[in-house]
DNA sequence: CTCGATGCAAACAGTTTGCACGATT
DNA sequence: AATCGTGCAAACTGTTTGCATCGAG
């Protein structure tokens, strides 16, 4: 058993909540996506593998999912609510192309460093800091 | 006639498009209003002078307030989305205290540049950017 | 056996669009 | 006079929800 699948059997117990056949598919479509996926991926790859599994389920999972600290909502991209999984990953930033929806991470060392010197000047405790920039790709801006 | 009349006149004229009073209405409303609305500010603050200017039409003529560079699009809010005036204001970042939210707003020109040439690096270009930062302020950390 | 979970369809909310009428150039 | 813009209502789209049924604990 994975340890993402466990984490989730954990937290569901402790909730007095049910791991269903359902819900263990849906991490594991999951687990398989590259790292930013919206809720369409995970439908398409569930039929794509013959499992029938209702948008409102998936609807349903990806908050308890998210509230296990297993995924995070990141950012809407093209009208749709998307998430990356959070396992094994450190802290990065994101650029969003907001024409053909691309997403190009990256961390900067400099900026880190500067966001804790900031935060130690106004007497401020970070817990979790976000950075997005949203604007036109190599490709898109092209036009 | 404000400078932003003015440029809103031009780029229309340049199109071939009308500056009707519904347009130079909602121009004004959002001037009036501070930096960050949505749609349904301008709607309020419109309706609050007697002026029933459709819902579709502040949607129509806020991309072209966009595409003349006096507002621009930020990431979407409560499930709305969001602009702010470019007129006037200088950017900044914010620090949010999940404990008694209060916001701190501050500008580092280091972090700045420093994004400037990671989208450089990354032939990005960036239309908005936001930095925010959650954690708990002097006085909250304090407990 | 008991509730929580599921799938379906209908409901929702923000946004977009077709249409007939009105107004700017 | 020729188009473009407007308001209205209906259409659209991603997401949420009510309900009857199913199934994990």
């Amino acid at each position: 058993m994975s340890t993402e699948e466990k984490t989730f059997r954990e937290f569901l117990r402790s909730k007095h909540l049910r791991f269903t056949p359902e819900r263990n598919a849906i991490l594991k479509t999951v687990s398989s996506l590259r790292r930013h996926f919206g809720i369409d991926d995970i439908y398409d790859k569930l039929r794509e593998r013959g499992n029938n599994i209702s948008r409102s389920s998936i609807y349903r999972t990806l908050p308890l999912l998210e509230q296990c600290g297993l995924i995070t909502q990141t950012f809407r991209c093209l009208d749709r609510v998307t998430y990356e999984h959070s396992f094994g990953h450190i802290h990065h930033d994101h650029m969003l192309c907001i024409k053909c929806g691309k997403v190009i991470e990256f961390r900067n060392e400099k900026i880190e460093k500067l966001q804790e010197q900031v935060c130690e000047q106004f007497g401020f405790k970070a817990i979790e800091h976000r950075l997005g920039i949203k604007g036109y790709c190599k490709n898109c801006r092209r036009r």
